[in-house]
DNA sequence: GATATGC
DNA sequence: CGCATATCA
């Protein structure tokens, strides 16, 4: 029955790999070098897969994605317990500047250099700068605090109780999925993400504005009623926003899938990632291919062919012949 | 049309 | 990770 190998539970090398991810951040956030990024991205995930602990920085380079500068940084580790590279990185104005600016919501690495080369350091220095910021960033800084704290599990129940409620009263035909960590049962969340399908828009809908009229009455019912809050971003099937019940505003995600693939994107977007990838592979090889829109038979040409009908997601376990697992045990 | 961002 | 959206060229 225990089959699978926790990844960092049996980490021998989690100290490494740590200074190895710091490195590579910065040089994705800082110095926008996604090469070197990659680099340590490997390197951190060739140490965490080898099973034994590294002794020094020799053993190491014998590893694929270690060369020799990253073989100096262990051996230096090793004899005095840090890099002086990372101390360098942690204590500089600049990099700390750009970590702080990231915390917003909008704000990637690109803007978030900008501002920085810009004089711009602080979220107090943001305030005084909004015309610089793009609608979803000055939301984003609007609610930075808000957004750090996790949801509460209760708390999505009642948005939850909402959605059904007033989306049902709009039109009963509408379909919701709450996904993500919070239907795997996690107590705690990052974000909501909705799904929403209607049985009149499939797949095979040629009218455009179908979709976006279907998402656009969702997310005005639930601005009437007050439970959102700020829109980010609205498109044809895709709505980004806040919402707020209690006291603290919450990311929302609202999607609106073709009813004949709701099964598929539930799945998907419940997760988890690792779960997922699993899925994939399995779904491979047993002559599929999955996806979050649909599961289609691969064809011996190595062609996928028509998707195969889904009315549930146990019928994609089913199709792939792997045993059903509950939302709950798929972490 | 290209780029940034989030998921 | 590829896709949806916003923004700017």
């Amino acid at each position: 029955m225990s089959k699978r190998k926790a990844p960092s539970a049996d980490n021998l090398n989690q100290d490494f790999c740590e200074f190895l991810i710091e490195l590579a951040d910065y040089e994705k956030n800082v110095n926008r070098n996604i090469h070197k990024h990659n680099v340590y991205r490997k390197a951190a995930n060739v140490l965490a897969s080898h099973p034994t602990r590294i002794k020094n920085g020799d053993e190491a380079r014998k590893l694929n994605g270690i060369g020799a500068k990253i073989a100096e940084k262990i051996d230096e580790f090793l004899q005095t317990g840090k890099l002086r590279k990372l101390d360098n990185i942690r204590k500089d104005d600049t990099s700390q500047a750009i970590n702080e600016m990231t915390r917003v919501s909008g704000i990637g690495p690109a803007k978030a250099q900008d501002l920085v080369r810009s004089g711009i350091k602080t979220i107090e220095d943001l305030e005084k700068n909004k015309d610089k910021l793009t609608h979803h960033q000055r939301i984003g800084l609007k609610y930075v605090h808000d957004f750090e704290q996790k949801i509460p599990r209760a708390e999505i129940e009642k948005i939850e109780g909402v959605v059904r409620d007033e989306l049902g009263k709009l039109d009963s035909e509408y379909l919701i999925t709450i996904c993500g960590s919070y239907r795997r049962g996690k107590l705690e969340s990052g974000d909501i993400d909705v799904l929403v399908t209607h049985p009149s828009f499939t797949s095979e809908t040629k009218d455009k504005h179908l979709a976006a009229s279907l998402l656009k009455k969702v997310v005005s019912c639930l601005e009437a009623k007050q439970l959102i809050t700020d829109t980010i971003s609205l498109g044809d099937v895709k709505f980004m926003g806040v919402c707020k019940v209690d006291e603290i505003a919450r990311r929302i995600d609202i999607r609106l899938t073709p009813h004949d693939q709701y099964h598929c994107s539930t799945l998907y977007f419940t997760g988890s990632d690792m779960f997922n990838k699993e899925m994939r592979t399995h779904a491979i090889a047993n002559g599929f291919t999955l996806n979050e829109y649909c599961l289609r038979p691969m064809g011996a040409t190595g062609i996928a062919g028509k998707p195969v009908p889904v009315s549930s997601e146990e019928d994609i376990f089913d199709y792939i012949n792997f045993p059903y697992k509950a939302p709950q045990d798929r972490g």
